[in-house]
This record gives C-alpha cells, structure tokens and sequence, in this order.
DNA sequence: TAATATACTAACATTAAGTAAGTAGTTAAA
DNA sequence: TTTAACTACTTACTTAATGTTAGTATATTA
C-alpha cells in the first residue's frame, strides 16, 4: 500500500479527541461557556476525576480556557478558545452521522 | 443550565470514536479496502492486539466488513460498510482542523 | 529442512480510568 | 456556633484498557 501515508497532525488530532470524555466535553461546551458542575451534571456517567483531568488536558492544548470570577462564592467557568470553537463543524458532521445511524 | 441536553446518540458515536485508534483505523480505510498488514505498517505505533481488538468492534458496529479470499495464501481485507463510509464528512472536518491548528 | 510470510492469539506488565472519600473555602440554617 | 450545604476540586485505591513480547497455524519458497 503506497497510496496513503498518515498525516502527524491529524494524529495528533486524535491522540486528543481519541481519548475518552474529550469529545463529548467540547460538544457541551460548544452550547456556551459552562462551570464544572453544569458538566458533570450534563455526563453524570464521567466522574469528576476524569472531568478535571480533561480540563487541564484541553487548557494545555488551548482548546478551552478557564476563567475566574472572584465573586462569592468563586465562580469558575471553562469556555471554548476559537481553536476549540473550530471543532463545531467536526461536532456537526458527527451528530448528521449519529442521527442518520 | 437547562439549555442543553446530551443526545444518546452522540454519546454512542464517542464511545466508539473515542477509543484509542478507532479513529484512525477508519481514517486510514477511507482510502481502500486494506489487510490487516498493512494497516499495522501505516500505523506503527498500534500493536497487532490492539488493531485485532478494533477490527472486532467497528465489525460488531457494522462500519467494516471482513472479506476474506481463499487463495494461497488466504487473504484478508478490511472495508468501510456504507455506515462506515459515512463518516468521511466527520474525517473531512478533521483534517481541516489540524490542518489549520 | 530452514526460513519467510500473514493474520492473528496468549500471557503478563503498565497505564488509564472508575470509585469513594476527603479537602478548602465560603454561605446559610438550627 | 457547631452543623450542614455548596462548589471545585484532590487523593488513595481498585479495576479496566492498553502496551509488550512471544507464540501459533497455515502455507510458500530456498
């Protein structure tokens, strides 16, 4: 098989989202800007173990940034970078697919 | 929140993409029927075990289908059903991103 | 007879993820 | 004013997923 050769970005692509939760984390938050609890509310069947994992991975990746608001008490809210805002039509495709099987 | 409700279907689509090499393995299909060979060498940092245990599931999800020619020696490939076939839009919409990121 | 090739499988080690409980900081109730 | 409640996590431990290495079955070639 010469005809294809796999390309190290897309790899990297799914070194990312290949990972589980990762995905679905940045389709919730593709809705607006959400705090942690609203997540783990949202997928109740990911422990929050795995949601503050994720958070950190998608930060150093800058898919998503966390912002602090110094109210009381402290109010934390993860949002989508446009890099991460840049996955919606990869979200889309795979909800047509979904849907359709 | 309230403005947002995680489809079950979508849930189900990342329970398979978001295995390790899941994706990849399809990327890689999209391009041609291909035997088990030569996957392994287009993806060489996946073990055999692990593109053995891949090929059952997507088989199970019935996105690949398993030919199997009895010639000398007997050989093997591994296709995109239509279902599998259909998540090209979603690949498409990858590669754009990590093309641009 | 030994060597090579394909398409795997088995046994065991390591890493990732799941589970349950706990912490720190603050607010509200008894 | 201890007690409870809430948010955003972390820690310790268990189980599941993945990695690593070696081996199997069948056949062809040297």
């Amino acid at each position: 098989m010469e005809d294809y050769q796999l390309c190290p970005k897309f790899e990297t692509a799914f070194e990312l989202l290949g990972k589980r939760w990762t995905g679905l984390i940045v389709h919730v938050l593709l809705s607006g800007p959400k705090r942690f609890k609203d997540i783990s509310v949202l997928i109740p069947s990911m422990s929050d173990r795995m949601l503050s994992e994720r958070f950190k991975e998608l930060e150093a990746a800058e898919i998503i940034i966390r912002h602090v608001y110094p109210e009381t008490p402290v109010r934390i809210e993860y949002e989508l970078t446009p890099k991460g805002k840049g996955l919606k039509p990869v979200m889309d495709e795979l909800q047509k697919w979904a849907d359709l099987h």
